[in-house]
RNA sequence: GCGGAAGUAGCUCAGUCGAUAGAGCAUUAGCCUUCCAAGCUGAGGGUCGCGGGUUUGAGUCCCGUCUUCCGCUCCA
């Protein structure tokens, strides 16, 4: 545990030296769980966003790509469930300092009465035998009709206090009812408050003609209001997908773990509409399919898992997350989720438009069913950063820092060095950069000697360093210094584009996680 | 939000009993330098997180506040 907290805090001490993620507003002491990305993180982030979306609709012709707005019409959010279901009241016990969320509490409490009824009927069924007549007794039993008294009183209690969102009532119920804190065993709680996991504000200038409204809690919701637009101007037929990566916000009571969990994040999320009774095959086919996305990557496939779901959300009849290991454990990256008609038919419900399609193969009419795959940008970024830092012992008992990022994300792919600064040499690098810097992102750097230059980049995750010396001037070689290795080879200047499109280019990965 | 720990240069940290703000690395200018953090000579960079209090005097003591890290609930 403690080995991890090192490693994190190493992580986020390089990733604020080397340009890849600041603290916002970081001159007015920073903005709690929000995170500027630097110079190198940009790109890191750039190829992620790259190497996902080619994934997704250049390799499939049935997956298209759009963008939709963060500021939706607020019924959107009536109908996704969220207006309700991001809405907790929350409490604390103040002796064990656990929270809670009061409905819950109160839930369980209604559940005790029901199963105090249930274990009176069990006992008298045990003693009547055959005659024992259930309907009867849940009538007539004096302590069976108190506990059920007593629960539906609770139950309207409850019901009403969350329709009128009176959380005062909600502390009294916990207070009349007596309910304790598992942990502690106490009643010593505190006020009842109102957490909205959703950011609002008003669109529109004057108070009065002000409409409240969100910002998005999720992409997926822009992809659902838009099935009918993209499926009719596309002419998508079923099976299809929709992708789409955007920013969503969520206001987080506790936003930690550096950019694992942040208030502004980044999704890439892609929504397949499938026929119903075909959504398990196809949540097999991209359970299995993003996952080798993953792992095509060679992070190493033992830091990658699947984590299936035991508890569904309200929209989903399948879910499982494929988690990768943070310095802080396994977590979740990426979650796949079988949603069911629930989103186009709820959002059919609110709009009171149809929303169905079609099947000319079936020739008839109906909901699609969806497939989700969604993942957070920040986390992936989290995951191949602390995937690929490694700190390296060498002959001699040096260390060096090197980020291992694979080459296709690695923010800057070649430096261009000259062994020394004068003779020419610089010159001379300074052409073949002119030259490569339109294949890919290059850096030129002449500064200290050659040792350090190399750990500089290493540093920062270039895949290779172009060395300029003395043999450049008289045969037009270099050589290649590789960073996971340290080898270098000898090269014609006119072989470098091929060299390093083989390990750069996007297309070339992508063939292999097709194949 | 609640509880615990912390905040001094870009980074890692030192700063004794309350008395002129320090080091290493990094950055930068120049010299030197023929392949894995070499050397030499200079330079820049801090109202000690912020605000208030005690004191002749506060980086140091007290209070508040902000931020970060760790635990509790939820999620991508």
């Amino acid at each position: 545990m403690a080995q991890q907290e090192v490693f994190l805090k190493k992580l986020v001490a390089h990733c604020k030296e080397y340009g890849f993620v600041f603290p916002s507003s970081e001159i007015y002491d920073g903005l709690a769980a929000v995170y500027d990305y630097g110079q190198n993180g940009v790109e890191l982030k750039n190829n992620i966003k790259r190497y996902w979306w080619d994934s997704m609709t250049l390799l499939n012709d049935n997956v298209a790509g759009i963008d939709s707005a963060v500021f939706m019409h607020p019924t959107v959010w009536k109908a996704s469930g969220h207006v309700d279901a991001f809405n907790d009241p929350l409490i604390d016990n103040r002796d064990s300092k656990k929270r809670y969320r009061a409905d819950v509490l109160i839930e369980e409490q209604i559940a005790k009465y029901e199963d105090k009824i249930e274990k009176e009927i069990e006992k008298a069924a045990g003693r009547f035998g055959n005659d024992f007549n259930e309907t009867l007794f849940r009538q007539t039993n004096p302590r069976t009709i108190e506990y059920k008294a007593k629960r539906d009183n609770l139950y309207k209690r409850f019901v009403s206090a969350q329709n009128e969102n009176n959380l005062d009532e909600l502390k009294q119920i916990i207070v009349d009812e007596e309910i304790v804190c598992p942990v502690s065993g106490s009643r010593n709680w505190t006020d009842v408050k109102q957490f909205n996991l959703m950011f609002s504000t008003e669109i529109g200038s004057t108070a009065e003609g002000a409409t409240k409204i969100y910002l998005r809690p999720e992409t997926a919701q822009g992809i659902f209001v838009n099935f009918l637009n993209v499926q009719k101007s596309g002419r998508m037929k079923i099976p299809f997908g929709i992708a789409q990566i955007g920013k969503a916000f969520r206001n987080e009571i506790v936003a930690r773990q550096f950019i694992f969990r942040m208030r502004e994040f980044e999704q890439m999320e892609m929504q397949f509409f499938v026929r119903p009774g075909e959504e398990m095959r196809w949540f097999e086919y991209w359970k299995q399919t993003r996952m080798k996305w993953h792992k095509a990557l060679g992070l190493g496939d033992n830091k990658y898992r699947f984590h299936d779901h035991s508890k569904l959300a309200h929209y989903a009849n399948a879910a499982t997350d494929i988690e990768f290991e943070m310095p802080f454990g396994f977590r979740e990256v990426e979650g796949i989720h079988s949603r069911t008609d629930f989103d186009l038919n709820s959002h059919e419900k609110y709009s009171g438009k149809k929303i169905k399609y079609f099947d000319p193969d079936l020739n008839q009419s109906y909901t699609p069913y969806v497939i989700e795959t969604s993942i957070g940008v920040d986390r992936m970024f989290l995951s191949i950063i602390a995937g690929a830092y490694t700190e390296e012992p060498l002959e001699g008992g040096d260390m060096r820092t090197v980020l291992k990022i694979p080459p296709v994300l690695a923010p800057v792919k070649i430096a261009v060095l000259p062994l020394v600064r004068k003779d020419e040499l610089p010159e001379r690098a300074l052409k073949i950069m002119d030259e490569l810097k339109f294949n890919c992102y290059c850096r030129y750097d002449d500064k200290d000697s050659i040792g350090k230059r190399y750990r500089r980049q290493d540093a920062v995750g270039t895949p290779y360093c172009i060395t300029v010396d003395y043999d450049t001037l008289k045969d037009d070689t270099v050589t290649i210094r590789h960073r996971d290795t340290m080898e270098q080879e000898r090269v014609p200047i006119s072989a470098l584009e091929d060299i390093v499109e083989d390990k750069l280019n996007i297309k070339n990965i992508l063939k292999a996680i097709k194949a």
